[in-house]
RNA sequence: GCGCCCGUAGCUCAGCCGGAUAGAGCAACGGAUUUCUAAUCCGUAGGUCGGGUGUUCGAGUCACCCCGGGCGCGCCA
């Protein structure tokens, strides 16, 4: 199906060729409502490059211009934009094919790609915390649309299982476990001997000794050593998973660092026989002479002692997904501080001859009220379990307040859509790259711009199909009249040129926005417009005005992995 | 020192490739309810877009410089 969009643009540059004139600048919805729905500024760019009057280039456009039945006659203004109003029966059409889509008018991408999708990735022997949710909403919204405009997406978690830490683990759990409280709390007891070992070593030369020596031990396959990782890595998948229960998210696969282990030598190799890298001080090295910003910071993929770092086993990551996976694209949801490590893989990666397209899909950080990195009163990360269950129990609470009818089945299930919803909306709807003050209040505030908001409008239309006792009608040309079901119909049409834009540049936030936008004209059209009180043909056509709206809400939020309740 | 990101209403934030008189929400103020969930809607007020110079028909958006904040820069991840 084709958007107003798509279809006012093919037929404007049919008549800018009829004109004689070449594809310029770009038709965009209009950027307020007083200019109508669309609009062009192919006249001003033309008039810039011929040295023509942009006005008459317009007027001469239009002379060629068939949209008759589409819009109104569209008309030149201001300076020689071309504004184009949609006819509300061109409208009721499009909506109405949009209500029989299941795709609800979202067409699936020219060409399809395979995307592994690298998100969340947490570390062993820590629990989760405030700082993944970023990585893990974002990251999991990304692969919701992607899949849906037809991409394969393989969503993997590149946890930290392996790295210097887990001599200090392993040292700490030789030394220092409370067996008991390892079968009360698992993972807080691992986290507790690892404080505690990293403040002995921090004093006691010997201490960090020990952990060194535990670590050779594990890297060269000490059986001993081997199944206390093992353990701890089981216990914090337990934990890793019940938070992705909790935020409906899953990964089709879960190939941490430890799975490149073996790969690592045969990566360095490469590079060193390739040319590629060099050894300096002892180490190996990428220096990219070539690239002025990168000049002084070569990338370290081999330390002088030997071992492999964090940058050898990304290349090797680069390589498995590229060769063994067959990606044509990486996507990388990792924090903005690492721009820099990642700017050196692609390069290291480009040069090693690699196409597939990688990109570092960055974001801000999460505030304080303070507005300093986010902590615990102690000055601790926040357990992400901890914050999510303070979310369900605040939702719960409002649920409470203002509906005190529920049952406790529903209580408990609404106020997990309500509170998880409330989290992941708060960080999508907004730019990813600009850091954010963390804020209950505002995130489960029923006004504004917010989850509850959306779900709000959602149960509405939920409310009146349960009074009406009937599912959608079975219409599908509707009979708009009021300007707010004409203003909603036309909202509704902007789904499918809303969703694609997600992509290109990797912002959620464009369909946050969108789905404001459309509970706040669906609200406003529920104001002004009875449903079930009306008489046909209106009633059927604001039923599936009311259809529609539900669908594309539930819809919209799902591809942010928010969902949606039938009551609240 | 070098590099990256950010700076828009009192507060929290939109504003994609430069486009018309810069938009929301919260807070403030004024209205609407015998309801299809008022958990809402309608309205008013609020801005030298950090500062400057430049590019051009046109700059919040692009370039350069400065100010302020954050982050990163050879053997942590």
């Amino acid at each position: 199906m084709e958007t107003f969009q798509s279809l006012l643009a093919k037929k404007f540059s049919q008549a800018l060729a009829k004109a004689g004139l070449p594809n310029a600048g770009e038709l965009t919805p209009a950027t307020d409502s007083r200019f109508g729905d669309y609009q062009t500024n192919a006249a001003l760019v033309l008039g810039k490059q011929r040295g023509e009057n942009p006005r008459d280039l317009a007027e001469k456009i239009l002379a060629q211009l068939d949209v008759g039945d589409l819009c109104e006659p569209p008309v030149v203004a201001g300076a020689g934009f071309i504004n184009f109003t949609l006819r509300a029966d061109a409208v009721e059409r499009k909506a109405g094919e949009v209500l029989r889509d299941e795709r609800l008018g979202v067409a699936q991408a020219k060409s399809t790609r395979r995307i592994v999708i690298d998100f969340g990735s947490p570390n062993v022997a820590k629990p989760m915390h405030v700082g993944h949710i970023r990585s893990t909403v974002l990251g999991d919204a990304l692969a919701r649309i992607a899949q849906f405009l037809g991409h394969e997406v393989i969503r993997d978690n590149h946890i930290g299982d392996w790295g210097t830490q887990f001599g200090m683990v392993i040292y700490g759990w030789k030394n220092l476990l409370d067996r008991q409280a390892l079968q009360r709390n698992p993972l807080a007891e691992i986290v507790r001997i690892y404080k505690e070992t990293n403040q002995r070593a921090a004093t006691d030369p010997q201490v960090r000794e020990a952990c060194r020596q535990e670590l050779v031990k594990l890297q060269a396959g000490d059986k001993e050593n081997t199944d206390i990782w093992n353990e701890c890595v089981a216990f914090s998948m337990q934990d890793f998973d019940h938070v992705y229960k909790l935020l409906d998210v899953h990964y089709d696969i879960q190939c941490g660092e430890s799975f490149y282990n073996d790969r690592l030598p045969g990566v360095v190799e490469r590079l060193l026989k390739s040319g590629t890298a060099e050894i300096s001080e002892g180490a190996v090295c990428v220096f990219f002479r070539d690239i002025p910003e990168l000049a002084d910071k070569p990338c370290i993929i081999r330390k002088r002692d030997g071992g492999f770092n964090y940058a050898t086993t990304d290349l090797a990551t680069v390589d498995y997904r590229i060769n063994d996976l067959r990606a044509d694209a990486i996507w990388y949801v990792v924090g903005a501080p690492q721009i820099l490590h990642f700017r050196q893989i692609f390069e290291i990666a480009r040069r090693e001859g690699y196409t597939a397209d990688l990109r570092h899909i960055t974001f801000g950080s999460i505030l304080g009220e303070d507005r300093k990195l986010m902590k615990t009163r102690s000055g601790e990360n926040v357990p992400l379990r901890d914050l999510l269950d303070e979310a369900c129990r605040r939702a719960r609470n409002i649920i409470e307040e203002k509906n005190p009818d529920l049952g406790e089945d529903d209580r408990i299930d609404i106020a997990e859509k309500i509170g998880i919803g409330a989290v992941k909306y708060f960080d999508l709807s907004q730019y990813r790259m600009t850091d954010y003050v963390f804020s209950w209040e505002k995130m489960l505030s029923l006004q504004g711009n917010t989850a509850p908001y959306l779900q709000n409008a959602y149960v509405r239309i939920r409310s009146i199909f349960r009074k009406a006792g009937e599912s959608a009608s079975k219409i599908d040309r509707l009979a708009l009249d009021d300007p707010a079901e004409i203003n909603l119909a036309k909202r509704l049409c902007q789904f499918a040129e809303i969703v694609p834009q997600v992509l290109n540049n990797f912002r959620p936030n464009i369909l946050a926005n969108y789905l404001f936008e459309l509970a706040n004209s669906f609200h406003t059209f529920y104001e002004a417009c009875p449903v079930l009180k009306s008489e046909e043909p209106a009633r059927s056509s604001r039923l599936a005005l009311c259809d529609l709206s539900g669908r594309v809400l539930e819809r919209g939020l799902d591809l942010l992995g928010i969902k949606v309740p039938e009551k609240m």
